[in-house]
DNA sequence: GTCTATACTGGGATAGAC
DNA sequence: GTCTATCCCAGTATAGAC
């Protein structure tokens, strides 16, 4: 597997073609001669790349775990994060849309289709626990939150957050619009949080 | 296509020997010898009762809407309905949960990984549709419902509901016990409803 | 009506030439 | 290092015997 240079160009043509054609035809009809076409290339070429199909899935799996958690980490860092909680549940709904918008068929693939290892697994859920930690330790600093268990509503509110994004963002046709449903999931979660009427 | 007697008996065996072989092995490692194995006939006979291993697939996936339907359609019609919002946001979160909770990897796979026709999507969207007209009518009868626009509302909370219940029910290892679950639930979706604070 | 044995196909992966 | 041609297998579906 080379590291450098002309190679790694290679390589990132592979995948951001396995991304279209993944994106574009499934998992299953998503085939490594497809792709491989699709990069300009042969599937001969592209095994030498990758070992097999699978491997090219899980790198476009770990990409995107890495480009949320990256999204988040820049989230929560910022200094100008808005103090009112209503204010913060968006910066992080606007954030879980703003990584699932671009490629919406694609990540439906990665999480609906694809088949994901045990390893892959795991990863995901990591990233899911430190969200949930940073997000326990944000509501505990709040005032306005009123919960009877911090842990369990952090768990619920990462949660809903991913799998409505998810139902509403990711899957086709749209049931509702995107300025919608951030209204809908902001007013939704603070009030939870906040404790309702 | 038998239509009577054993041959109706024989059908129902291998729709639930699929059930079981599909929530064990996923749908592509479900074969249709596997699924023949265990309803104890042999693939000839299977292709008997059934024109292809899809055909096998939707007949699950509609048994699943319409067995959904029955449970949402008995609540509306109870008379012992709750009269509260509370009392009835619970009613059908324990609805939707006791739909997915007998055969949890059953339905990821039905939802997950399964082909779906755009026949099949066309009728799950017709019942999602129905359920958010009668939840939508539900919601302008009670007093204590704020919210802008009904009809957004009603969409809201019932692809809600559904998310979250795949998510947390359908979805292992569970993150959440199930009474959490439904507790969070309630709250959330009716503190949404009601206004918040 | 049910079986066994097999034909057929799609697609992942590799061999071997250049 | 890249190509083409091909191997090979798994799995759907069918043919034909009983």
């Amino acid at each position: 597997m080379p590291k450098q240079g002309r190679s790694l160009e290679t390589r990132s043509r592979i995948l951001e073609a396995a991304a279209r054609v993944f994106a574009a035809h499934g998992y299953g009809k998503g085939t490594t001669n497809r792709i491989a076409e699709e990069a300009g290339i042969s599937v001969g070429s592209l095994y030498q790349y990758f070992p097999n199909k699978d491997a090219i899935l899980v790198e476009l799996s770990r990409a995107h775990i890495h480009d949320g958690e990256a999204l988040i980490a820049a989230r929560f860092a910022d200094t100008d994060l808005p103090a009112d909680l209503e204010g913060r549940v968006r910066v992080f709904v606007e954030a879980a849309v703003a990584n699932h918008i671009d490629m919406p068929r694609l990540h439906a693939v990665l999480f609906e289709q694809a088949p994901w290892s045990p390893e892959l697994v795991a990863e995901l859920r990591a990233f899911e626990d430190r969200t949930i930690t940073a997000a326990e330790s944000l509501l505990a600093a709040d005032p306005s939150v009123r919960v009877t268990d911090l842990r369990v509503a952090a768990t619920f509110v990462v949660g809903t957050i991913e799998a409505l994004t998810h139902r509403f963002i990711v899957s086709e046709p749209a049931r509702l619009a995107v300025p919608a449903f951030v209204e809908e999931m902001v007013a939704m979660v603070s009030r939870y949080l906040t404790g309702g009427a």
